[in-house]
DNA sequence: CATTTGACTTTGA
DNA sequence: TTCAAAGCCAAAT
């Protein structure tokens, strides 16, 4: 039944992503290796672009490891997702990328539930 | 059924 | 330092 794996792998992303504390931010690679991908990072932007929008996903707070964001087509416009991110606390570097090192997500205990 | 593509990451030159 | 290519797996063509 690999539907329902891939049906059962996208309910970890949103689960993941919905878990993703305000005012941090995680990214593609560090969510799928979670989920037994280390470099499926890919897999995950792509289960988000499925994510249904009755689950309010977090998804501007996912990010690529460079700092930049989705595509601006995703939330409307570029300065949208940013303004989202910096009224959460998430500062900006002036090339207009996530200041990572200050807000990527950590894991509490090794655990993230 | 084969090929291309993608909200990514990592490594090598 | 920046640029290019390979690897990842699934969905679309």
């Amino acid at each position: 039944m690999a539907d329902k794996d891939v049906k059962n792998f996208n309910t970890r992303v949103y689960e993941i992503a919905a878990l993703i504390p305000r005012g941090k931010v995680a990214t593609y690679g560090q969510i799928a290796m979670m989920l037994g991908y280390p470099r499926g990072g890919i897999m995950v932007g792509r289960a988000m672009s499925k994510a249904p929008a009755h689950l309010r996903l977090p998804c501007h707070r996912v990010v690529n490891r460079t700092g930049r964001l989705a595509p601006p087509e995703v939330f409307g416009s570029e300065d949208v997702q940013r303004a989202m991110l910096e009224a959460e606390g998430i500062t900006f570097r002036p090339d207009g990328t996530i200041d990572m090192a200050r807000h990527i997500w950590t894991v509490s205990g090794g655990r993230f539930s």
